[in-house]
RNA sequence: GCGGGCGUGGCGGAACUGGUAGACGCAACGGACUUAAAAUCCGUUUCCCUUCGGGGAGUGCAGGUUCGAGCCCUGCCGCCCGCACCA
């Protein structure tokens, strides 16, 4: 007897595949087309257990589409510039290309010691040339069709590191490496008009049928559509209006205050000549942006003195304030103030003794008697108060007041979104370089196409804060491409969210002299099925709806969304250990002592349990991958990530949960090792007999396909295995059953109908183990080359029902009654159940309900 | 605050459109094999009562609809996620 060499399978297997190239595809007009991707990985060294469970779900679904008969891509590639790099130079005086491309070389290495089914000849690292080339021949595409272009707004700036930070790295208003102060600062940066597609991508979300509702949701509130107004108020004693954008104009009778942003122009204009509002605007720019501050910030104006001329009301005035709740990047960066029907205004108003005026009334109410207090009142009404408007709905009223805006040259109805525009300029090296040359003459001039890449320099230094391309002393010399005169390039990289926008349709012709081949695209795209973390569920995810919609307008490609169908995969969790310092420990520093109780490996002192989280470098509870591939294998892993666990939740990770993945593997090797020499040959005709237990392990074994396939179709990779499992018990109780006689009528043919079905079932999941449990089955043609089972319809149903028995509704027994028996003859049945007949004893029968070959309810 | 999701044994989780709740595993316990251990195999395992025939309760809580509810409806409670001064 033999044992399952996990080591020498998956060695075998992958050089196997690697040899006939098993996964190598191309465009083929006679199969239909199915594209699979995982999210690329950056390449931060070494592989993670998310990883493995991303890149797992993808295979599984990857190599059943293959043998269900689709020429199925499935890329790997690398999401390679970004900041980590950059730090590794600095810290460890290492280039962050090599350092880079190192970490490459490892995590490939690790990525092919899981047997992914890839086509690794269509490998891209978005940090090399052959890449960002094409991203910066689009850039210029995009600056000439209008979807980029240069702008200014305000930005996180963190002045230690001289460069502009991300919102997610500003923690508590201070840079996340460097700790300093964030600043807003105003800088020009290059941006992509996202803007301009608001609508047709929140619309699109509809088309979006298989993506987790959860997403389209967070997107459509990203983008943030409302309808409301723009508001054209006079200002007394000034020559300008003030523009406001209002989504309640049915509430402008209530109106008693407008107020202005900070940042708003007018608001910098009065500050000029009034020390005590640039106090004040100043205070609110310290004030920093993160959520702690603003649930906490108290709101706070400060009156500017200017009188706004109320547009429906003769002779009545608003002060106008600049108050710090005031958003500039929104509407129009200033606001009208209804405090009797906006939580925030009634705040405001309470605080500087501002008239509170309702002029909407609950359905309920009593005009006489309605005030406001302490909340302001939001739902649905009927106006009062507001002159042309009273007796109106809200809905008519708004209309009302719109139109009559509108005809006063005072306003328009709107519709006002929440996205921004996407800038992408980066103060950093390691990025793809904008290929722009500033020229006092001529402006921002884009870099010939023909004069692309805008190569990185290689000779560059870390050893001083900021921008290396900046510091650099040659690199941002160029002539101007439009009059040749000395000028100045760009030296911003792009955000590497622009590399991950397009990189999926890289993959259809990776090595392609331009972005994309055409017919390539228009073959393979759109991603069938794309997997991976729910963090990306708005940025990249929107950003390549964006993207691909530009591609559109430039002529590259003619789809509308980038991913027909979307899966958003749970993380890998593991419980985490501190010691009496506190100090967070690895799992393999701790011994467990009991159920809940642990111990130091090394010190013995005692260790406490903590809840499990998300697996983290921080928290030290990790479990490298690698090590788990050395010691079980590969196939073990990947049948241990798919079970229990439905995919979309978070997985523990556990020790236990691993053992009982890799004996079970154990005992299907061991199963097919004990039986293979009982069975009769592979592709023997099936016989014409089979006695009833033959018949009930066929059965077992065409259900598991029914239901395994089901399964996979659905994303159910923990209820398929939970399938295959129950397959091998039923091929266990047969294989007892049957004893060592295997000459009845069928029994050697079922026996290896059940477990080539097994094999073949499992092959997604455990592909090493599969094919080499396949060839011990005397087969010589790799199950990469196998179709998917099918299974016998006549098999699935059971001669002999088991129907439940309810009085009641309550169970009393249970009638194993042939299929599709008469409703008469099974309530006979019912009724004669000696637990029927006791609990309806004395009492009166009033009806009986049959649900054919299901359940028989006695009501009494 | 707004939006969304989820609550099922000791644990992870099954349960097709309302029809035998707890599949499949983990852990635990008992047994076989063994000098012993590991490995493996067999069995038990929702809870309570039991005269061992059974009986009762049970899917977060309280109601409702239905012959019948984990699933549908109403109201609570708890947990998780996203957004957050969006006018």
């Amino acid at each position: 007897m033999s044992r399952y060499n996990f080591r020498e399978v998956e060695e075998t297997w992958q050089r196997n595949w690697d040899d006939r190239a098993s996964f190598k595809v191309g465009e083929d007009s006679d199969r239909p087309k199915y594209y699979v991707l995982e999210m690329f990985p950056y390449p931060s060294g070494r592989i993670h257990m998310g990883h493995v469970r991303n890149y797992t779900m993808g295979d599984v679904v990857a190599r059943y589409k293959r043998a269900k008969g689709f020429n199925v891509i499935h890329p790997m590639g690398w999401d390679a510039f970004g900041l980590p790099a950059e730090n590794a130079a600095i810290e460890r005086k290492i280039h962050p290309a090599e350092w880079t491309y190192e970490n490459i070389a490892t995590m490939r290495g690790q990525l092919q010691s899981m047997g992914l089914s890839l086509d690794w000849d269509r490998e891209i690292a978005t940090c090399h040339p052959g890449y960002y080339v094409h991203q910066q021949r689009m850039f210029v595409d995009f600056l000439e069709a209008g979807l980029a272009y240069r702008g200014e707004s305000v930005v996180n700036w963190d002045p230690v590191d001289g460069t502009v930070l991300a919102n997610e790295q500003v923690i508590d208003g201070k840079g996340w490496r460097s700790g300093a102060p964030v600043e807003q600062k105003k800088l020009s940066q290059w941006f992509f008009r996202i803007t301009a597609y608001s609508q047709e991508l929140l619309d699109a979300l509809a088309t979006l049928d298989r993506w987790p509702d959860k997403v389209r949701m967070m997107q459509t509130n990203w983008i943030g559509r409302s309808e409301g107004a723009r508001i054209y108020f006079e200002i007394e004693n000034r020559d300008d209006r003030l523009e406001v954008y209002t989504t309640r104009p049915d509430t402008l009778y209530g109106a008693s205050f407008c107020a202005l942003s900070p940042n708003h122009p007018l608001a910098a204009e009065l500050a000029r000549n009034n020390t005590d509002l640039a106090a004040f605007i100043e205070e609110c720019a310290r004030m920093g942006t993160s959520e702690a501050v603003i649930e906490a910030a108290e709101k706070k104006g400060f009156d500017t003195g200017l009188k706004i001329r109320h547009p429906f009301i003769d002779g009545k005035t608003l002060p106008l304030y600049v108050a710090n709740f005031v958003l500039m990047e929104y509407g129009a960066g200033a606001i009208f103030g209804c405090p009797a029907h906006d939580q925030r205004d009634l705040d405001f108003a309470r605080k500087y003794g501002l008239d509170v005026v309702p002029v909407v009334l609950p359905a309920n109410a009593d005009a006489a008697t309605f005030t406001v207090g302490d909340e302001a009142y939001t739902g649905d009404g009927t106006a009062i108060n507001s002159g042309f408007m009273d007796g109106m709905s809200v809905d008519e009223a708004k209309a009302a007041a719109i139109a009559r805006l509108e005809e006063m040259k005072a306003g328009k109805g709107t519709v006002e979104f929440r996205l921004r525009d996407w800038g992408i300029s980066r103060q950093r090296y390691w990025g793809c370089p904008i290929p722009v040359i500033h020229c006092e003459a001529c402006g921002a001039v884009p870099v010939p196409k023909d004069d692309l890449p805008v190569l990185l320099p290689d000779d560059i230094t870390f050893d001083a804060p900021g921008n290396p391309l900046e510091r650099h002393p040659s690199w941002k010399d160029a002539p101007c491409p439009s009059c040749g005169k000395p000028a100045r390039r760009d030296t911003d990289t792009m955000d590497t969210f622009v590399d991950s926008s397009w990189y999926f349709a890289r993959f259809c012709s990776p090595r392609a002299d331009v972005p994309v081949d055409r017919a390539a695209v228009d073959y393979w795209l759109p991603v069938d099925q794309y997997i991976g973390g729910v963090e990306h569920a708005i940025l990249h995810l929107l950003y390549s709806r964006f993207f691909v919609r530009a591609m559109k307008a430039c002529g590259y490609l003619s789809i509308d969304e980038p991913f027909a169908g979307l899966f958003t995969q749970g993380m890998v969790c593991h419980e985490t250990y501190r010691d009496e310092g506190g100090n967070w420990l690895y799992p393999d520093e701790i011994e467990k002592t009991g159920d809940a109780a642990a111990k130091h490996r090394d010190t013995g002192k005692p260790v406490t349990i903590g809840r499990s989280e998300s697996m983290s470098k921080s928290k030290r509870n990790t479990v490298d991958p690698e090590e788990i591939i050395k010691s079980y294998g590969a196939d073990t892993a990947r049948w241990f990530m798919l079970s229990d666990s439905p995919p979309e939740r978070d997985l523990e990770w556990t020790d236990a949960g691993v053992d009982g993945a890799w004996r079970y593997l154990n005992r299907i090797y061991r199963l097919i090792d004990e039986q293979k020499d009982g069975l009769n040959p592979p592709g023997a005709a099936q016989p014409d007999q089979f006695d009833e237990a033959a018949i009930e392990l066929r059965r077992a074994t065409h259900q598991a396909i029914e239901g395994v396939t089901y399964d996979l179709e659905d994303f159910g990779f923990n209820r398929a295995v939970a399938k295959i499992r129950a397959l091998t018990n039923a091929v266990g109780n047969a294989v007892s059953t049957f004893g060592s006689d295997l000459s009845a009528p069928g029994r050697a043919w079922a026996l290896r109908e059940a477990l080539e079905t097994a094999v073949r079932l499992m092959n997604p999941m455990v592909p090493h183990l599969a094919e080499s449990l396949w060839e011990t089955l005397g087969h010589d043609v790799a199950l990469t080359e196998m179709n998917w089972p099918v299974a016998d319809a006549a098999l699935l149903q059971q001669d002999i029902v088991t129907i439940a028995v309810q009085v009641n509704g309550k169970l009393r027994g249970t009638l194993d009654l042939p299929r599709g028996v008469e409703k008469d003859e099974a309530e006979k049945a019912a009724l004669a159940l000696p637990a029927v007949t006791r609990a309806t004893d004395g009492k009166t029968l009033r009806k009986v309900i049959v649900v054919p070959d299901r359940v028989i309810n006695v009501v009494v």
